[in-house]
DNA sequence: AACAACATTAGAGTATGCTCTATAGTTGAT
DNA sequence: ATCAACTATAGAGCATACTCTAATGTTGTT
């Protein structure tokens, strides 16, 4: 599919769609075949990593990060070790970001207890 | 104290603080019968609300966010019922990350298993 | 052929959250 | 008096992650 089809799919604009390929997070395939146009294909894979990379800029991972996770996914550029490596990695920064939420969440029952009973 | 003893307490630079206080997050105050100089005093309640501040950052609200809440914590621009609307609202949020992050974690753990048994 | 709707690239512009530089004045110890 | 170490303000610069504009070319339908 071309890039606005890709676009429709997935709810993402296409120049954020350009910007990650630019980024290195998505790749589409220009057909050698055609000499008329240079027009990138995506296949739907594309369209999983696409709605990957939504989800994990919700968790706050970065463009960096989420390229990380794509390669260990995806690519062939990483040893199985290495790949779980990275994995692992991010599993463990969830878990220190859930840890963080968990107080921020004690901290602000804290303060609405203060509000209750006019303490600030 | 003043702003170096400040940032020396939290860690945070005085470059920061002053970004923090021109984005309305924390207040100083200035002593009026001295006029040699305009230096900023903080009290102690500005460490807490630095340590807070820092805090939400962490899990992802933005300045203005931390702001609302700051506001709703010290503040007595909102009344009771605001307040605890804005922090409701924020722990809504909290809860929505937490959920997202859960879900993130269950799709890092299934990449896992799918570079162990070579399915990527 | 003409037209809308698509495609490309390069690069400018925006918002957020700092981070740093420049300039100028103040404080406190020697 | 001098000097290091502080203070303030204004504004420039930077990284991240988009977002948009401009220029130019292609495709597909009428």
């Amino acid at each position: 599919m071309l890039i606005n089809e890709l676009s429709k799919k997935t709810g993402i604009s296409t120049h954020t769609i350009r910007f990650y390929e630019k980024s290195g997070l998505i790749e589409g395939k220009q057909d050698a075949s055609v000499t008329s146009n240079n027009y990138f294909h995506y296949d739907d894979a594309t369209i999983e990593k696409l709605e990957f990379i939504s989800d994990a800029k919700s968790v706050g991972f970065t463009i960096k990060e989420i390229g990380q996770i794509i390669d260990a996914w995806y690519n062939r550029k990483y040893t199985k070790k290495q790949k779980l490596e990275i994995l692992d990695d991010k599993l463990i920064s969830l878990e220190q970001k859930m840890k963080e939420i968990k107080e921020m969440k004690k901290q602000l029952l804290q303060f609405k207890v203060d509000v209750v009973n006019d303490r600030c």
